[in-house]
DNA sequence: CTGTAATCTTTATGA
DNA sequence: TCATAAAGATTACAG
């Protein structure tokens, strides 16, 4: 019971309530508050929590940012864990996102990125769950047992192919198709640039004529949207942009 | 809309109100039911869940059951989920277990024996849990974990900023700022690739030379990770990229 | 994340 | 060969 040590943690500066509460716990844990960017709650230099109110969980699922956050946590520790506050009936029937959706998410989260998840009441327990956890792992001098399925971070691909998705009416499948054939964005920036626009004798685009001419998927308006925004205005005088849009 | 693919997965014969429930998801999901002694359900090889309501989860934590099954569940197979039922106030009221040691187990289960959580409110949303993680794991397989989707709204300079954001090390600032200087991201590509690394007569990389040199934000690192990406590996054989990861 | 609507390419068909 | 229509695939958008 005589506990000398006990475990310290650093807490996000803006969780001003959830420091309330643990300051409460003065007898079990210190923590200590810094301007985080990537946590909320950092317990080791191993360890990471997001926390996440339901309401909150959702609304930042709709804005793509949850996912943006988790993929920072995960590139910056080795083990993050969410701690899922309060995701009660009141938050699947008034935020209106599909159940699916949310459900969804949370198997994408722990089975896919291989993110803990933590579900809690309220923010006192979220206290106990963080309490419990630093004193696994600087008190009980944990020996890790630890041993989850691959990290998988990005690779050299997936990355290339990511930039590829910043094109125009460019999502993950032709991405991929346009990295396999030409292997690296500059190639496919080249290719696009090489491609021209074929038009009727009455003088309405027909094709393309280049590198990308062969690949399934890949029109006129394609070709079009894209020199403008990578090569500018200038590239084809010929037909004025906005006629298409 | 084209899933004339549906998964299929295998519940363990004793579940029988569960089966109920995804017999009226025929449309989405197959399933047939076994004897199973390690899991409750399996979803493919590689992957198996164990279904824990509220109470049993409390109960079997007490009897040390519940460690046993998940072992076994672990060893048995590469990924783990135990999907945790209706784990509400009335159970942590009732059962009179230490709300700590109920926290502490789940910490420990997710975190350190590596065992995803995902928690559900009734056995309807477990349905939805497995019926999700199925699709994923059989017919949804091949699919990039992560893709990006620009912001609404976009004029042309903000997307050719948002086509950079894909870079290493690249957030919206130095997008912008790289936009605004060479004007399209033709430009900025061929900008780095025209950038090469100084080295010092130790052949340690010191900093740049071209026309990323007076940019504030860009160093070497910058440089040599993302001419890996843009150009592929041959570039730079003087240096192994690996050494500065 | 999911489900649906909108958009683009491609194939088919007739002028 | 061009123009139009329908089909199929993918992306964009809303919740």
């Amino acid at each position: 019971m005589n506990e000398r040590k006990i475990p310290h943690i650093i807490i996000d500066s803006r969780e001003r309530k959830l420091m309330e509460i643990m300051s409460k716990k003065k007898e079990t844990i210190s923590f200590e508050s810094q301007q985080l960017d990537i946590a909320d709650i950092v317990i080791s230099k191993d360890v990471a929590c997001e926390r996440k109110e339901g309401f909150d969980y959702v609304t930042s699922l709709m804005d793509n940012r949850l996912f943006e956050q988790l993929l920072r946590l995960k590139e910056t520790y080795p083990t993050q864990i969410l701690i899922l506050e309060g995701l009660n009936d009141e938050v699947f029937e008034t935020t209106g996102m599909n159940i699916s959706s949310i459900y969804g998410s949370l198997a994408f989260i722990s089975y896919k990125l291989g993110i803990c998840i933590i579900p809690t009441r309220n923010m006192e327990d979220t206290a106990i769950v963080i309490e419990r956890i630093a004193y696994r792992e600087q008190v009980k001098d944990g020996v890790p047992i630890l041993s989850r399925k691959a990290p998988k971070g990005m690779n050299d691909e997936e990355r290339r192919a990511f930039i590829l998705e910043g094109l125009i009416d460019t999502g993950p499948s032709k991405a991929k198709s346009l990295i396999e054939i030409f292997k690296t964005p500059y190639n496919v920036i080249k290719a696009i640039k090489n491609t021209n626009i074929v038009y009727t004798k009455t003088g309405k685009p027909k094709g393309i004529n280049g590198p990308l001419e062969k690949i399934a998927g890949f029109g006129w308006k394609y070709v079009v949207k894209n020199k403008k925004i990578l090569f500018g205005d200038s590239s084809d005088p010929q037909k004025k942009i906005d006629d298409m849009e």
